[in-house]
DNA sequence: TTTAGTTTTCTAAGTTTTTAGTAATTTTGT
DNA sequence: ACAAAATTACTAAAAACTTAGAAAACTAAA
C-alpha cells in the first residue's frame, strides 16, 4: 500500500488504461494485450493493486452491469515522476545534457530541430523578465 | 543469464562502477554506498550477476592480490537503451515531444534554453544538405 | 608451512512481483 | 425466482530479485 512507482506488470495495465478513454472493464483491457494474453483474473489482480496504490478508481456502470476502471493518476503526472528519475540517474539532473544527448547522432532531423527550437523560443518569450 | 535490463540493485552497482575509473574491487564499491551499506557478499553477488549478464568484466590485479571489476557496458550505451524505452513508452517515440515536455513549466531557465538552442544549431549546421 | 586474515563462491532464506485457480458474488435469461 | 453465465474476491503457488551467512580459496605473515 505504498505509493509512487509501478512494477512492469502494473505499468502495462496503466498503459492500456491510459490509451482508452471513459474507463474500461477487465475484458476490454484483456483484449488489448498482445499474445499471449494473461488470464482474466491476473488483470483483475493488477487492477486491485493499482486501486490500493491510488492509481485507478472503479465504479459500477450505471447500466447496472460490471465495474469500470479509470485512471486517477494521469499519464502526464506519472511521466513527470519517471522523467525526473531518469534525468537524475543518467544526466546528473541536467535537462540541457539530456536534450543534447538526443541531438547527437542522426537522431534528430532538420525538421525536428526546427520544431524544438521553435517550441523553446516560444517558451523563452513567454517568460517574464525584469528589465 | 538474459541480457538487456538491470534491476534496481544491479543498477546501483553499475552507477558506482561507472563513477570510478580503472575498475574497482568489492571493498571500494562497498565504501561508495550510502548507509546502511550492504554486506560485502551482497555486492559480490551483484557483481557475479552483472558478469553473467555481460555488463562487467573482472581480472586479477597484477599486483597479485584480488579481483578488479570494470564496466563492459558503457553508461552511454545503457542510457541509450533506457531512453529509447522511455521515449516510446511516454512520448510515442517522438523526441520533439520529449523535449517540449521539459520546456514546459519553469523547468528550463533562459540560460538553459539558450544553451540547448545553441547545441541544436550547431548540430543543424553540421548536417549535410543537398542544395 | 602453518595460521590468521581476506576475498570469492556457494547456498539459501526473505521479499516482492507475477500469475492464475477456486470460491463467492452478481447479473441475466427463462 | 431459479439456474446459468459472467464478474469479482480470496488465496496461494511460481518466478524474480535481494540479501547475506557459511564454506572454500587465496594471500600474507610469522
Amino acid at each position: 500500500m505504498k505509493g509512487q512507482t509501478l512494477t512492469k506488470g502494473e505499468m502495462q495495465v496503466m498503459n492500456i488504461l491510459w490509451s482508452m478513454q471513459r474507463g474500461a472493464c477487465v475484458a476490454d483491457i484483456q483484449k488489448q494485450y498482445p499474445e499471449p494474453q494473461p488470464a482474466y483474473t491476473t488483470i483483475a489482480t493488477f487492477l486491485k493493486i493499482l486501486e490500493q496504490k491510488g492509481f485507478v478508481e472503479r465504479r459500477k456502470s450505471n447500466v447496472g452491469k460490471l465495474l469500470f476502471y479509470s485512471p486517477l493518476m494521469t499519464k502526464e503526472r506519472y511521466r513527470r515522476q519517471v522523467m525526473d528519475d531518469v534525468k537524475d540517474t543518467f544526466f546528473d539532473g541536467s535537462v540541457a545534457s539530456l536534450v543534447s544527448f538526443f541531438a547527437e547522432e542522426d537522431e534528430l532531423s532538420q525538421e525536428d530541430i526546427s520544431e524544438i527550437v521553435a517550441i523553446l523560443q516560444t517558451r523563452k518569450n513567454s517568460q517574464v523578465t525584469f528589465p
